[in-house]
DNA sequence: CTATGGGTTGCCTAC
DNA sequence: TGTAGGCAACCCATA
């Protein structure tokens, strides 16, 4: 019998040490052994990743590449320009391919995209092996443990976890690894679709990774961010397994440190160090184990000699919660990225909602511009221009650096959802998709519902204040000052709320609160968006409301439109309620026409209308005509005074 | 069935 | 400077 030839697949595992998958690939003693990584277009094109996260990628690209060739210098990690589900079977024909193993994936694209891959490797006589090893427990197995329902808190985990059994000890990297086969390519290439390109706005010129399948160079190396069309990454945070292990070994070095961290008591306002690990974006590409992360800090915690922390606040407690988020995406599939037909999100009439294909049930990428003036706060927000130093500091450093601290992303999902700008959660989490160099599908979308209080979370009255909170950590402003330098000179005395430093003091200061942020200027930062403690109560009523309708997002009301029947037009977000009679009339049609009937759009289009720049800066626009349009349509909308008033009655 | 306590991470005022 | 209780009130697991 021949020996095999073997494909090794590498996704979100780019690592050597602890690879169950890796392992069990080198376990069946290959005559021929490929390290592949397939650049697929669906990545590349149809997800949300800042130039950031790419270059992190292309870290961990780079390094497990270098390691692979460490233990054998014939060998590499091979990039191979296509979509797995057409490169792959031109490649089993070409290589003789007998195995193809990889790590299994449970978000809701990989598992569609693996399922066809299976098929075809059958199809072409391959044998398909799959390792669990991206969380702490499969996560198919810890939904089937939690009695088939998706995991929506942590006890739940908890419980379940430990019924699968104990969390396996990290196995080491292997020491060899077999000569790949051939390496020539007789066959074309196949072209991507290129359009929708979510990353288009990011690209300084056209993407030029797919001009040849083996690279510009035929050598099969990773891309550059030149190659994709970016401009040089803006964080300090690298990717690669050498890195991540290096940081462990240096919090693991800290017994205290590990032992007795507590996330709640973790400083969001700490800079350089940063008072978290820093890990998560490794965790995310693989770069290090989760196993490996469990079980030294465990060990350390085992032979702690003081008064350790225990889950959930401690640091094995914070790998739960990633387990938790993976096992209720694993269940709810790709719904739980979204509100609508999300069975275990609540459905609140949030502004900015997504456009959904009701064929095929998924947001489309779009969202409804219900209210320009929403549209003016979400682009402030996004840019950190909000006049909330706090809000935009925060903003500010995702932004250029790809993190924030895990309370630092409370304080912003917060204001922008229930604690504020009533948008909605997708928005926010659309942001962190494309900024954050930990970017987890399944964790974004679960943090956005738990922060958003539409899952997970349900103490919607404990708000984040951008004054109070901050002032808890960070007397000085220190964070501010770094994120927001214009706000340096100003008095600690205002340094959160500069709208009441009196002219003087910001003479003093060399800086003026003025306008709205809708351009930068020298010496300038803006006043405040909207008085906070206005939309607070504003909100808080928002949700009162909506959690006695007590909608979810599957419920057929929420996708017909008739949600509306249950609202009146005290309630936040654009409800139009029970004063809008004719909006069921629009309802009944299908599909998109469905969500554009909810826009009760009949004689505003100009003012509600979204274009391709929708989602960009609109300039001046919005505060022309658009935003008054839009208020004066929407009755209350944006008229604070009289949402006020009702929500004291 | 109801009652009760807990929930990784709120804010404010009083002592 | 730290802590307790009120605030208004959510869901869920458990007894």
């Amino acid at each position: 019998m021949a020996k095999p030839r073997v494909i090794y697949w590498f996704r979100t595992d780019l690592r050597l040490r602890d690879s169950p998958a890796l392992q069990a690939a080198l376990d069946l003693n290959p005559e021929a052994f490929w390290p592949v990584w397939t650049w697929d277009p669906h990545y590349v094109y149809r997800a949300r990743v800042g130039v950031n996260r790419w270059q992190f990628l292309i870290d961990c690209q780079n390094d497990v590449s270098k390691s692979i060739t460490k233990i054998n210098k014939r060998s590499k990690l091979f990039l191979m320009r296509e979509a797995p589900q057409t490169l792959f079977p031109k490649l089993f024909k070409a290589w003789k391919i007998t195995h193809l193993v990889f790590e299994k994936d449970t978000d809701a694209y990989a598992r569609d995209r693996d399922t066809e891959v299976m098929k075809i490797a059958r199809e072409a006589g391959v044998e398909v092996i799959v390792r669990s090893g991206r969380t702490l427990w499969d996560s198919d197995q810890l939904v089937e443990k939690n009695h088939g329902k998706p995991t929506m808190s942590i006890s739940q985990v908890q419980a379940a976890g430990p019924k699968i059994g104990n969390i396996p000890r990290p196995i080491p990297a292997p020491k060899s690894i077999p000569d790949p086969g051939e390496t020539n390519l007789d066959f074309e290439q196949e072209q991507p679709e290129t359009a929708p390109d979510l990353n288009s706005g990011t690209r300084k010129h056209g993407d030029k990774s797919y001009e040849k399948i083996s690279g510009p160079n035929g050598d099969f190396s990773v891309p550059t961010l030149e190659e994709l069309g970016f401009p040089a990454s803006t964080s300090l945070h690298r990717g690669g397994e050498k890195i991540a292990l290096e940081m462990l070994d240096k919090i693991i070095a800290d017994e205290k440190y590990t032992a007795t961290f507590e996330k709640p008591n973790t400083a969001p306002t700490d800079f350089e160090p940063q008072a978290t690990t820093l890990l998560s974006p490794h965790l995310h590409f693989g770069s290090l184990s989760i196993r490996e992360f469990y079980w030294r800090v465990q060990d350390v915690v085992d032979n702690y000699s003081g008064k350790a922390s225990q889950p959930p606040v401690s640091l094995t407690g914070q790998l739960l919660f990633r387990d938790m988020y993976f096992g209720a995406q694993a269940s709810l599939g790709y719904s739980f990225g979204q509100t609508l037909y999300n069975s275990h999100c609540r459905f609140i009439p949030w502004h900015l909602p997504s456009k959904v294909d009701h064929e095929t049930k998924l947001v489309t990428g779009e969202y409804h511009i219900d209210s320009p003036l929403a549209e003016q706060w979400f682009q402030r927000w996004k840019y950190g221009r909000t006049g909330f130093p706090w809000i935009d500091a925060l903003m500010r450093q995702l932004r250029t650096e790809g993190w924030i601290h895990h309370l630092g992303r409370h304080a912003v999902a917060c204001f922008l959802t229930r604690g504020g700008c009533y948008i909605s959660w997708e928005r926010g989490a659309e942001v962190f998709e494309e900024w954050l160099l930990d970017h987890e599908t399944a964790c974004n979308a679960g943090n956005w519902q738990w922060l958003s209080c539409t899952a997970f979370y349900a103490q919607f009255y404990r708000c984040y204040s951008p004054v109070a909170f901050p002032q808890k950590w960070d007397k000085e402003g220190l964070f501010v000052r770094r994120y927001c330098p214009e706000l340096k000179g100003l008095d600690k005395k205002y340094i959160y709320e500069p709208w009441k430093a009196p002219i003087q003091d910001q003479k003093k200061a060399g800086v003026r609160i003025q306008g709205d942020g809708e351009e930068e200027q020298e010496g300038v930062y803006p006043k405040p968006m909207f008085d906070f403690a206005e939309r607070r109560t504003i909100c808080l009523d928002g949700m009162k409301k909506a959690y006695g309708v007590g909608l979810y997002g599957d419920d057929p009301k929420v996708i017909d439109g008739t949600w509306r029947k249950l609202f009146d037009d005290a309630a936040e977000g654009p409800t139009e309620g029970n004063t809008f009679e004719d909006a069921m009339a629009h309802d009944a049609d299908e599909g998109e026409k469905v969500r554009d009937g909810l826009e009760g759009g009949d004689d505003n289009d100009g003012a509600i209308q979204e274009d391709e720049t929708g989602a960009k800066e609109k300039g001046g626009e919005i505060k022309g005509g658009d935003a008054k349009k839009g208020k004066k349509r929407k009755g209350g909308q944006g008229t604070l005074d009289a949402h006020v008033k009702k929500s004291k009655k």
